[in-house]
DNA sequence: ATCGGCATGACAAGGGGTTGACATCGATAC
DNA sequence: GTATCGATGTCAACCCCTTGTCATGCCGAT
């Protein structure tokens, strides 16, 4: 690869006119301008971004610590934060955990040796702030790991009374949440909060059911759902803490010859675009999940004081399609 | 953050010793290999990645390029890429080009300014060679860009005959192809090549109906397929060009009355997860991603000659569901 | 006492780029 | 004719780590 020091020489002027003028320290004459720029293409020429780094003792890369690429929801965080990331001229370095302690702890000593300007955290084992030390800009994605680090979120315990009062208006009475086993400081657990104390508050109590631990990783809630529908015949309609568990309760309810709407309402979480594409469709709690990764990744980047720490909350509405 | 010279202080030797300790080249006694642990737990220390990789003249990264993660065939490239990726000690930059030309450009360069070890290229609009210059090794991902460059994808041609053998075998004898755009260069033509032949072969003619060029990278196939049924409201049974148009197709069905497989047929390709989801579950064919995945990977990191330029084709399978 | 081998140290150069200090030189202004 | 300014050059230090060379000191073997 060809270096400052090649582009320099064919140009015909120093380096450090070319450092200068790569850097915009300096105003350079139009001729000398063009002919670097002629030497550049010439050569093909692309500074190299490890050095430059180095000595600007930051990397414009971006880590983003997340579960799973097979979870049609984390997809859509990577897309909108790799949208973000790129757009802002930084780089995102991908770094899929399982949701395992020791790999998120191993991706963020990775993230911290190639001088990454900031992280996403949006997998976590509990206890996990002990072994991160923060020289860099961290946030955290759907959960909370310590007050002194910020974290976005949506408005979980609303999304819960949404889903609630639209189903009290249809006429449910008995409902049931039907969800990821709970983990400590995750944003989503405010979701059953809203969803049963609205209940709760005209008398009904609910039916919980959980899938075991990481289900969500590979999305498989097909013996969860089963053995829910075994156990709870009775209930007349289901709130789900993603919209992935409520697909597969729709194909479920389809094969089993239980109408939706009619016999059981089901709403989901999140908005995925799958929920659409369900038969009947999948009304939802729609999280601004683009909003979520903008901030996050704006927030990383404008980062200057440590103690900015806080929470931020995004608002979430109810789309109504044909299952409730 | 600490420097190898923090480290030999406090360890109370030179920073040679440490140096040659954590690249192996020279024996070191217990004793001071202990000290040396304990300085760098101590310090927190992390060997500065940037540092390291300018003076070998390689990082241990390797880039994505592919045109969207909302696509869910594309996440499960992206997630089995991550973990083959890291598998090996590599770290993964993600690039999501929108499948445009420009940006596909942009990302490269950039890629090769961050001196990475390696590319694989699953996005591409047409013409792309000319704009790339090979430093690193490249391999291309269910494309062929120019006979110079490796390629890796599935069997299209022989999905394309499996999935017609099958239709035909269950009595068929009006089917159409409903496909993404075609598009020069990539694999996914031939599975209409080998669906087409073997069609013929019986004496039988095909419809095919395309979406607009980059629909999949949103996955909207929803104008397309009314269109579709309203223009060939005749045809007994459809192969798409991906499990995704497979789905909404299903659904479309299941909204207009038309039963499967009882009226209709519905036959996939990839195999992705949703597949299983649909109702009725979806019959498809199976490509191995993530074997697709692992020799791309391992093809760029075992790199040595530039002269194995090549194409490698994986078989498929048909999975028998409910949709035929 | 001598020699060889082992573990370590000291030193310097280098990877590619950035930056500050200071010098140079031609052109413009008065 | 001199002061000024703008564009560029020269030089050295620095970012952090790696590596080759040569030196040193210690230990065990002979």
């Amino acid at each position: 690869m060809a270096t400052l020091i090649d582009v320099a020489e064919r140009a015909g002027v120093s380096v450090t006119t070319v450092s200068r003028m790569l850097n915009n320290r300096v105003p350079i004459s139009p001729a000398t301008r063009e002919s670097i720029i002629k030497a550049m293409e010439d050569l093909d020429y692309q500074p190299n971004e490890l050095a430059r780094s180095l000595f600007k003792k930051n990397s414009l890369m971006i880590g983003l610590i997340i579960a799973s690429a097979n979870n049609y929801f984390f997809c859509k965080i990577i897309d909108s934060v790799e949208h973000y990331v790129t757009k802002h001229g930084y780089k995102l370095l991908l770094c899929l955990s399982n949701n395992k302690k020791q790999n998120e702890i191993a991706y963020f000593n990775m993230l911290k040796a190639n001088q990454v300007a900031g992280v996403i955290l949006a997998s976590n084992t509990q206890n996990l702030e002990r072994y991160l030390s923060f020289n860099a800009p961290l946030v955290t994605f759907d959960r909370m790991l310590s007050p002194h680090i910020p974290s976005v979120s949506s408005d979980n315990y609303n999304g819960g009374v949404l889903a609630a009062k639209h189903l009290l208006e249809k006429g449910c009475k008995r409902p049931a949440y039907v969800m990821d086993t709970r983990r400590m400081g995750m944003h989503a657990n405010y979701r059953y909060d809203g969803f049963a104390d609205t209940f709760k508050k005209s008398g009904i109590d609910l039916v919980v059911h959980a899938a075991p631990l990481d289900s969500f990783i590979t999305m498989s809630y097909e013996d969860t759902i089963r053995e829910f529908f075994q156990t709870h015949p009775e209930i007349d309609c289901v709130f789900t803490s993603n919209d992935i568990i409520a697909a597969q309760i729709l194909r479920y309810c389809a094969r089993q010859g239980i109408s939706v709407p009619g016999q059981l309402k089901v709403i989901g979480y999140d908005d995925i675009d799958m929920a659409s594409f369900t038969s009947p469709s999948l009304t939802t709690i729609r999280q601004p999940v683009d909003d979520l990764c903008r901030y996050a990744v704006e927030s990383l980047i404008n980062f200057k004081e440590r103690n900015i720490a806080s929470m931020t909350l995004f608002p979430v509405s109810l789309i109504e399609r044909e299952s409730t």
